[in-house]
RNA sequence: CGCGGGAUAGAGCAGCCUGGUAGCUCGUCGGGCUCAUAACCCGGAGGUCGUUGGUUCAAAUCCAGCUCCCGCAA
């Protein structure tokens, strides 16, 4: 091949932008334009943000398209088709594709997704394994097809899962994968060196979106439940419970073996705060709570205890 | 103009409402107990109370401005 490979990447989050910026430096690749989801108002002051990628994307000259939905939007898939590109690349764009934006490309549309499909689809794969206490999970690229995260299998890596990795580590590890894998799977379509495989349809499962319950901890489960959910949220939203009526988040935990009613602290060392759960315990070794930045459990407890002795 | 919490010793907090001696739990240092200890006992050091101005005989405390940190929500 001589010419380069003319992709338009359509992208949203941090997670994405390694691979974008990986396609844009790439000999092979060309990457025409970027389509990412419009700004929005976010964070303190409910500023107009624009996304990680569209950030990216402007620091590289690129044209970028954001389309509230890009199915109902035919003047930005006319410009598209006008760019007349060999490949849609999708990772975490966060917007349903219809047929009409598949046929767009010459080739294909591929989809890059975190885990190990059939396993997994849907919205947040990372996390769910994390908090399932999965061992292993991984990255797939994919031929995109209409219907969520079930197109036939171009690339899978698997990554262990060890005890103690949470989600942002994870996030990491898939962030620096991925760019190759789209990479190679790109130039493994065109070549005809990949060949798709479809999805075993018994392995399905589906990672719901998290739910704001959810990441209140509930002491009465298991310990190692605790852990995991702890350690599959800690970077977005945080697992948490209640205390004096605020939120107090758990930012780092480590199972343990301590016997009690499900909640109680049980044991106060410089090694953090051991509290009772339905099964075991878990030492909280590092909390945020609410209004405050993060500290050591062991820290938080020690100004926390005053205040219970002098209700 | 989205809503809200916070800044006091190396750490985490109380004190503020109702102005008047800088407090608690830890850590640290010294000593003691102990076979021993992260346990226990005794003692010490360590703070211009985020910053600037105002009110007052007197401000951590009341008033105004500023800086920085964080939670919700999105």
């Amino acid at each position: 091949m001589t010419n380069k490979i003319k992709v338009v990447f359509f992208g949203t989050p941090k997670i994405a932008v390694n691979s974008l910026e990986y396609l844009i430096k790439s000999e092979m690749i060309d990457v025409l334009a970027v389509v990412t989801q419009p700004d929005k108002p976010a964070g303190r002051g409910h500023k107009l943000t624009a996304s990680p990628v569209k950030e990216c994307a402007i620091k590289y000259n690129l044209p970028v398209f954001q389309p509230k939905s890009i199915r109902k939007e035919p003047d930005i898939m006319d410009e598209l088709k006008k760019l007349s590109p060999d490949f849609f690349v999708t990772f975490a764009f966060g917007q349903i594709l219809s047929q009409e934006v598949l046929d767009i490309p010459k080739y294909e549309t591929i989809n890059l997704h975190a885990s190990l499909l059939p396993k997994y689809r849907g919205a947040n794969p990372l996390q769910r394994a994390i908090i399932d206490g999965e061992k292993e999970t991984g990255i797939c690229t994919m031929i995109t097809e209409l219907e969520l995260d079930s197109g036939d299998v171009c690339i899978r890596k698997p990554i262990k899962i060890s005890d103690t990795l949470n989600d942002m580590e994870l996030f990491d590890i898939v962030s620096a994968d991925a760019p190759k894998m789209i990479e190679d799977t790109l130039i493994g379509l065109l070549n005809k060196t990949i060949t798709p495989e479809k999805q075993c349809e018994e392995g399905v499962c589906f990672a719901q979106k998290l739910k704001k319950e959810e990441c209140l901890i509930d002491w009465q489960k298991p310990a190692n439940a605790v852990h995991n959910l702890v350690r599959g949220i800690y970077k977005c939203p945080g697992a948490y419970f209640m205390f004096n009526n605020k939120i107090i988040k758990v930012m780092e935990t480590k199972v343990s073996a301590g016997k009690g009613k499900p909640g109680d602290f049980i044991n106060s060392s410089k090694d953090g705060v051991e509290v009772a759960c339905g099964e075991g315990s878990v030492l909280l070794i590092k909390v945020k709570p609410e209004g405050k930045g993060e500290m050591l459990a062991k820290d938080w407890y020690n100004g926390v205890k005053n205040v219970i002795k002098g209700n």
